[in-house]
DNA sequence: AAGTAAAATGAATAAATATTCATTAATTTT
DNA sequence: AAAATTAATGAATATTTATTCATTTTACTT
């Protein structure tokens, strides 16, 4: 029997995340995704059962590997400044260098594609930060705060910075990088 | 001859902000919108031309909604540290007591229907802030930094933290906020 | 109160899009 | 190399959704 191209599991998936990019969530249809993908219409359908599908499994092929991503070069084992030091720019890295999985994920967050229980176990990926965040109020180098809130102040300056740099084509060189870091680990300091 | 209902208006546009925070913006149609709306679909038609014009309508009330709100109590003359307070709490209080606002203006950041030129002059609704944070950098209170890094940086934390907390069903009460505000504010500081 | 002009309706139509399926192509097995 | 089996195709179909329009309702004018 013939196998599956496996190839074209990856040309959907990259063509998925990057046509969201350009036309948002709700303008990318199937055809489209078909057509950058360059198969039929018909094979995405051998491939996913529906855009529903299609949508949540791209949406956790992403989550997990932005979640391996942040954590390249860490060690558990890092003191805390060092290992958050690598870990946001890991983060910065990766929306810079894959800006449309990144979008992507964002824009996935309030869609009705993607399901509730998909939504919930987003956070068991990031438990290497949290135990970081844990390390750094153990040793009193920052601040006694509740995780979401470190994680979300972090994650969301983050965010909004690479967001509005992006759409405003203004370029974030390496300077402006180090800048937002100071700002973030400046407010975490006990 | 016969007057438009102008309260019509109001009833499309709440209704359009509240279905996108249930339904996503790739969620809703026009025949939902004139259900909740309590009208006929064609009577749509009458105040808005298409999809695209009430989206970017709703977008454009939204957008000069909140940043009106913003400046709730504030005035130019406030000290720095006095004024950044006001509008800090205020950027949060808008986001919590008109979170589907707030989540229909995100949404629609990256959405086909918004134009280019109408996301474009977003900016200039937020002058006074900028101007604000230009008296904290003249004072040498805070980071002599660019504009866009600093209020990405706070904008960017607090929408997360709040889309964090209504997302996993945690309350965000007064002292989480007053962390919030902890943390933004001394990232800031000189 | 009759005339009239615009608002409002919602069923009908048009347009866009997801999905299917009869057919063809490719690969493996015997 | 023929048979068997699944992948791939893309035109056809089904479905969903935007938009129109003939008709009705409403409120104002004279």
């Amino acid at each position: 029997m013939r196998k599956k191209d496996e190839s074209k599991n990856g040309a959907i998936y990259e063509s998925t995340v990057q046509l969201v990019l350009e036309k948002g969530l709700a303008g990318v249809t199937m055809c489209d995704i078909s057509k950058a993908a360059g198969i039929a219409t018909g094979t995405l359908y051998i491939y996913f059962s529906n855009k529903e599908a299609l949508m949540n499994k791209v949406f956790n092929i992403c989550r997990k590997e932005s979640a391996s991503f942040y954590l390249n070069d860490y060690s558990p084992l890092d003191p805390f400044d060092v290992g958050f030091r690598k870990i946001f720019n890991n983060i910065v890295t990766y929306r810079l260098q894959h800006f449309e999985k990144f979008i992507f994920l964002e824009q996935c967050y309030h869609s009705p594609f993607i399901t509730e229980d998909v939504r919930k176990d987003s956070l068991k990926y990031l438990n290497p930060i949290f135990d970081l965040l844990q390390k750094g109020k153990d040793d009193h180098i920052i601040k006694d705060l509740d995780d979401a809130l470190l994680l979300g102040y972090i994650i969301g300056s983050v965010n909004e910075v690479i967001k509005k740099a992006h759409y405003g084509n203004k370029s974030l060189d390496h300077k402006k990088i180090a800048q937002l870091y100071q700002l973030c680990y400046d407010g975490i300091l006990a």
